[in-house]
DNA sequence: TTCATTATTAACATATTTGTTAAATAATGG
DNA sequence: CCATTATTTAACAAATATGTTAATAATGAA
């Protein structure tokens, strides 16, 4: 797990994941328009965009003073790929164990 | 996300599924015996055997002095069920952001 | 130019996670 | 009862994550 996946899965998911869902939803937005829906700082939220723009999940774009955010589509796929890997190691988990239950029973 | 999930799906991740895992694959297992597997401590392992044990996803027996740890298959599925709805969430994600992609293109 | 707006960076504080070593606890065998 | 083994807890250190306020750009308008 690259440093930058960790920590887009860790603490502050919330936070995150509320601001590419903003996006997703709402489309293109300038920064300043995110920090009401996380109910934090606009300094807190502009960290959280850099974070999320070097992990590839939001780009950046000019326009004046303002900075317009968008999500982008390659980084959701690899955050999906991702979750994907993971739900098939616990699944696989749950499988194993199920069938090593089913033969220490038999 | 409860704190414990949160916990189990932070940094450690790699530590804490290789235990789960060698559980898995391996069978019931004394502390003792995960340490070398996962290159830390005994004190260390200690210590995630205790997160793991209240997030329900290992049980702990008695054997004289030592502990016997086994994979718990309710827990497992718990893990398994997560990861499946943030599987979703992305998944969606994806799905939402291409589509108002196509219409914005159209 | 000067001011207002927007966003980022700097400096700092705090909580959490995680590891280590040393001490404590529990069980077993002389 | 004492020594040994297995494990956990205590005390401490360090890294990471995350928030705040204050200072610093950058832009556009008066």
């Amino acid at each position: 797990m690259t440093p930058l996946l960790r920590s887009f899965a860790a603490l502050s998911d919330e936070t995150r994941m509320s601001i590419v869902d903003q996006l997703i939803t709402q489309g293109e937005l300038p920064a300043g328009d995110l920090a009401p829906g996380a109910a934090i700082s606009g300094p807190a939220i502009s960290r959280h965009l850099k974070v999320l723009r070097e992990a590839g999940l939001v780009t950046q774009r000019a326009d004046g003073a303002r900075r317009l955010y968008s999500a982008r589509p390659e980084g959701l796929r690899m955050i999906a790929e991702w979750t994907q890997s993971r739900k098939g190691f616990w699944d696989g988990s749950l499988d194993r164990l199920e069938a090593a239950l089913r033969e220490d029973g038999a």
